[in-house]
DNA sequence: AGCTTTAAATGGTATATACAACTATACCAT
DNA sequence: ATGGTATAGTTGTATATACCATTTAAAGCT
């Protein structure tokens, strides 16, 4: 169907490479990598496209640099209590809490500006839209939107969302492999349908959480708007000097 | 006394005359930005060098890049990143923002319970308090208290936190090398004295972040608590899935 | 032994070039 | 009207080369 014939560009195939020798413990966390000339002379590329694959492995947290010195490894930032890329549900069960979800909305609609924004396409393209109530030991916690743009999804709708936790769906059923996400997070006050539906009064501030996933190709592939209530809701996170040592 | 006599590399200066162009509203949100090779015409510099302008611009959320289209500006807000634990200043200046800073109050006074827990010492132990209005140019962000134990800092406050960073004292002046930090992130809703101090009506939603900073031996050498005004702050932050599973 | 100088290795910046992949448009043939 | 083709413009990938700045270690000198 589409390209199943897809070879990653050498930059992205030498990162993995390298990837796969840190997660295996070929490389330690604070060991020296090879350096640009060492990987271009292994693998016959030019020292530009080994420096593209480490520039790649700093970015996903592999690796950072030091001048003068080298380039050494480092296991990826760690703690995303946060929301994190796993979903959701799976956040809520780490921590001990029942998580639950009910789908209130399933359609396909055109992308307004702001969502052609997010999911950096036109205006009018068709996206799926996904609305659901989270729930966590059985309160509501927060009201999620989520957008997809139906070319990378044929037929979706097949799955039931509030069985099936849609990531699982996207890297599983469509193979996408999911490889980091963008979010921002501001303070909203929820409105009369937004409060109704979460049952808590009007104006109540809230956590407005919008997020963009990539896949390994750095296309987007899902957009999500998340109202959690703020009386509900801590975040947690651990902040890290940037080179580490 | 620091390198005034310092250039920054081109591809530094293209970036800023463009987030320049950004920020003036010379290119609005959407707008396409001149393409790699335009910029590297009217600048006279090498398309690549041009494209690490551009990359500078993408990675700082300024930009998007869509394949065979062009690249489009994108307003951040002010963003506070998550990932590093560089300090308020710093992360301002990242992203081409003056940061700013008044001292309210500095004073010594002996640990609540509150404020025990959080430096994991005893009811009654002495401790440093600053409280400072944290600006983004000019216009107040937040009201930040820190807290210190005494018996770490000798004589702290022959130091003045107006012109010098937090940080940077207790790590050249007393050489305690910072390890990382916890953070707690909540809604609150501001008081009357507090919405005073930032000249903002009362009641006003705002992020209340509590953090505690540990250094290499894992001693606690600082709490923040920290409110920062809802609708003038937005936290970005990336999400990587965990490596574990 | 202790110091300075030199050289090698590393990442950082910059140029020039080429082709691939994708988008939008114009134009033409059916 | 529909579908194909050509073309120009864009970002994406890749090569080859050059020089700079920083770090480290070896070499040389006093």
């Amino acid at each position: 169907m589409i390209k199943n014939d897809y070879i990653p560009p050498v930059y992205i195939q030498i990162r993995d490479i390298l990837i796969d020798k840190i997660n295996s413990g070929e490389f330690k966390k604070g060991n020296q990598l090879p350096s640009e000339r060492e990987i271009s002379e292994t693998y016959k590329i030019s020292r530009m496209t080994a420096r593209s694959a480490l520039t790649q492995l700093v970015e996903m947290g592999y690796a950072y640099r030091v001048k003068g010195k080298g380039t050494f490894a480092r296991l990826p930032k760690i703690n995303r209590d946060f929301v994190n890329l796993c979903g959701f549900s799976q956040m809520l069960k780490s921590k001990g809490i029942k998580p639950g979800n009910k789908v209130v909305k399933l359609g396909i609609l055109e992308a307004n500006k702001k969502i052609a924004s997010l999911l950096e396409t036109t205006i009018g393209t068709k996206v799926y839209e996904i609305v659901r109530i989270r729930y966590g030991n059985n309160i509501p916690l927060a009201l999620e939107f989520s957008y997809l743009p139906v070319r990378l999804f044929n037929d979706l709708f097949r799955y039931d969302f509030e069985k099936n936790s849609l990531y699982k769906v996207i890297e599983e059923k469509y193979e996408y492999k999911l490889k980091y996400a963008k979010q921002w997070i501001r303070i909203t006050t929820l409105n009369s349908s937004e409060s109704r539906i979460l049952k808590v009064k009007e104006n109540t501030p809230a956590f407005l959480l919008e997020s963009i996933t990539y896949d390994m190709d750095d296309r987007v592939v899902e957009a999500t708007r998340s109202l959690n209530i703020g009386e509900r809701t801590t975040f947690y996170t651990e902040l890290w000097p940037n080179s580490e040592k």
